[in-house]
DNA sequence: AATGCGGGGTA
DNA sequence: TACCCAGCATT
């Protein structure tokens, strides 16, 4: 690299930055609510899936007050799809702060950005600097994999232990006078040109530099641990029909999908468990003498990063409502159809409703 | 340091 | 299938 490697970095991936960057919304823009609200949103999610929920949130909830005074439900429901719903139970909780605590005004530094719930080093990077220019760099996954590349660093990405590595490295790269700039570029370099799969190192601005590339390592770096697989899980749904409603509960906090709305359901640990006992324990916590259970057939499979799930569903009509004791130790709630549909809800449960219900 | 937490796009 | 995405909170 020449006489001076970081000053070359920097201004390589600024220059092609200005050629080549996407045009975004967020970046049109200083203010640390917008910004803040759309790196909650873009944490672990590309821009092509993040972008119509900014869109949704940004006019539905202009500033900050909009969206502290909105009721969890709704916040919950315009995120519907989304994943990683405790951003949004997050991302409310600090809107309340803000607005009430703060007098609607953000921390107006790095360190004070990282008090806010939801808000971890990357975010309070991106925010501090794209609003603020404050010089801090910004460490997502584009950034560690470019470092890697470029730099030819082997630490493993995925351990804890080798953030200090490449946090020192990005800290010593980015420019003073163009902190903001630096870091855009650098996420959208390794977003579009520098891409885990097939990057485009033909046509790479930094390839006489790039370690990987001139030692043929590119499909190597960088290094990441294989996560474990992912755990099964079948869910039996009852889906609870009684006076033209349905029977749904809101989902408590020990579990996936945290606040979110679904039916009562047993799980087993077999994908087809004995009907007679799953009848049983089914009749048992509801409080019913006796049920029949036939599935709707279909068997969902459902895939989280972390849980395969296997969904089947059985219809049932109740004649006479359950006891509010009943109802009330599993948390069902009776809902209108068009009130289903207002509340939020897993995609799994989403999926079933519209092929039965919506 | 390890684990849990969504959903979708891509090869 | 497997990988990975503008990560964070909890233990």
């Amino acid at each position: 690299m020449a006489t001076n490697p970081p000053l070359f970095f920097s201004n390589t991936l600024i220059d092609w930055y200005h050629r080549h960057h996407r045009p975004l919304p967020w970046r049109e823009t200083t203010d640390p609510y917008a910004i803040w609200l759309s790196e909650i949103i873009l944490q672990q999610t590309r821009v092509r899936q993040g972008l119509p929920y900014y869109l949704k949130f940004i006019e539905r909830f202009p500033t900050v007050h909009d969206l502290a005074n909105a009721p969890e439900d709704e916040v919950l429901r315009l995120w519907q799809g989304l994943g990683y719903y405790s951003r949004a139970r997050n991302l409310h909780l600090t809107a309340k702060q803000v607005a009430s605590a703060f007098g609607g005004r953000f921390p107006e530094s790095y360190q004070g950005l990282l008090q806010l719930k939801g808000v971890g080093s990357y975010t309070a990077a991106a925010i501090a600097s794209f609003a603020y220019r404050e010089r801090v760099a910004v460490l997502d996954g584009n950034v560690y994999r470019v470092l890697a590349r470029v730099f030819g660093r082997h630490e493993n990405i995925a351990a804890p232990a080798s953030k200090k590595v490449f946090e020192e490295l990005a800290n010593s790269l980015i420019p003073a006078d163009q902190p903001d700039t630096f870091n855009q570029a650098i996420m959208e370099f390794g977003a579009i040109q520098c891409t885990p799969v097939a990057p485009d190192c033909l046509f790479c601005p930094l390839q006489q530099e790039c370690f990987a590339f001139q030692h043929g390592l590119v499909n190597v770096l960088p290094v990441k641990e294989k996560a474990k697989s992912s755990r099964e899980r079948f869910l039996h749904y009852l889906v609870l029909q009684y006076n033209g409603q349905l029977y749904l509960r809101k989902r408590p906090g020990n579990d996936i999908w945290q606040g979110l709305y679904d039916f009562f359901s047993v799980e087993t640990d077999t994908r087809q468990p004995d009907p007679q006992l799953l009848q049983q324990a089914a009749a048992q916590q509801l409080g019913l003498p006796e049920i029949t259970l036939s599935s709707t057939g279909k068997v969902y499979k459902h895939i989280l990063s972390h849980q395969k799930i296997f969904a089947q569903f059985y219809l049932i009509s109740l004649h006479d409502r359950l006891r509010e004791e009943t109802e009330e130790s599993l948390g069902l709630g009776l809902y209108t159809l068009a009130q289903a549909e207002e509340i939020p809800k897993p995609v799994l449960i989403l999926s079933f409703l519209e092929e039965h219900f919506f």
